[in-house]
RNA sequence: CGCGGGAUGGAGCAGCCCGGUAGCUCGUCAGGCUCAUAACCUGAAGGUCGUAGGUUCAAAUCCUACUCCCGCAC
């Protein structure tokens, strides 16, 4: 059954999803995206790939910079929508927005909930080192994240998984369990189940704090760490290339867990292919990396043009 | 005129500041070694040094203009 809905979202993660509830049939009156923003070379105005998207479709865009005020609100409540598809919108819908459709509003989550409610779903699972990962559909309520949940679909991650890798198939499982969740919401098949008290974490936005590579760290968290900021935004170390009296930022993109045991300094190099010794005594093998300026490498192109040798100290 | 980095054999880089035979690692090809090999040894092919001008006896290198690429906190 076709139902009257609007869109919210911004990442390319949500532009599946809304392809998905197209295909499905139903009739997308309105996509809700963040405003266009100054980015990349010429610091132009871009739209969302959400937004692009939208308009390449012919569909109608609204970009408020807030959905606080009461024009706004009267705005989406004159939709006389059943439903909203909410996916990685990044601004915070009042009460007033979330009771305008008839069914609610839905939200599709990159999590297990209640693990990693917030901003930085997919990152902080890798990060924390977690077996398994998914995608809730989840009816809004004011809290942030926590309303009751309708479905999932899940994924393990794999010890050579990364955020990016990760996050394409979060996407598809998104894109797969929207219009089920959609339709089992206006059908009353499925019911909306609260979340367990229990196990609840918060996956806080990424900062550069969250960046700075620690060697000292047990050898699991380094490698837990690169993986779960790859491709974005990346994990970083200082290098002192040779010849060089500065160090530098060397962007860290891949990693692998090596079974290797050494009892030399954090950060010391132990072999000619970036074998990276930690603070347990492990050891992490650097597999894809990146020097100001260059682009992303894997590691065994990138020492053909820039060797580092056994030794070397990254900090 | 927002800021910055870059263009050198198929890939990744050095050389440029201080002009004077185009270099390194990898790959490719041939041969050798080996039971064998993605390992090792030997040899070879392959480059208008982004484009157009300028300075100079001589330009990858210095000067000018242009083209294209790439980062700038998701």
């Amino acid at each position: 059954m076709p139902l009257r809905i609007a869109f919210m979202g911004s990442p390319d993660i949500a532009v599946g999803v809304l392809k998905s509830l197209m295909e499905a049939g139903h009739e997308i009156v309105c996509v809700y995206s963040q405003p266009p923003r100054p980015a990349g070379r010429g610091q132009k105005l871009t739209p969302t790939p959400v937004h692009a998207f939208a308009e390449a479709q012919g569909l109608e865009v609204r970009t408020p910079k807030s959905l606080k005020k009461a024009p706004e609100q009267e705005a989406f409540a004159a939709l006389d929508l059943d439903a909203a598809v909410v996916v990685a919108y990044g601004l915070i819908l009042p009460q007033a927005i979330l009771d305008a459709p008839r069914l609610g509003c839905l939200n599709m989550h990159a999590s297990i909930l209640p693990r990693w409610r917030g901003a930085a779903p997919i990152q902080r699972a890798i990060m924390a080192g977690d077996a398994e990962t998914g995608v809730d559909a989840m009816l809004m309520d004011a809290g942030l994240d926590t309303g009751p949940v309708l479905a999932s679909l899940r994924t393990p991650i794999g010890f050579d998984d990364t955020a990016g890798s990760v996050h394409d198939r979060l996407a598809a499982l998104a894109a797969e369990l929207a219009p089920r969740a959609l339709a089992g919401l206006a059908d009353g098949s499925l019911t909306p189940k609260p979340q367990p008290e229990e196990g609840i974490t918060y996956a806080h936005k990424l900062g550069p704090e969250d960046q700075k590579v620690d060697f000292s760290k047990p050898a699991r968290e380094v490698d837990c760490q690169i993986r779960g900021l790859s491709p974005f935004p990346g994990s970083w170390c200082w290098w002192t290339p040779p010849g060089a009296g500065e160090p530098v930022r060397l962007k860290l993109l891949g990693s692998r867990r090596s079974g290797r045991e050494t009892s030399a300094p954090a950060g010391t190099v132990l072999d000619d292919r970036l074998l990276v010794a930690c603070g347990d005594g492990g050891a992490v093998r650097i597999t894809r990396l990146q020097k100001p300026g260059g682009k992303p490498l894997d590691a065994e192109i990138f020492l053909n043009g820039v060797p580092i040798p056994p030794d070397t100290v990254l900090s």
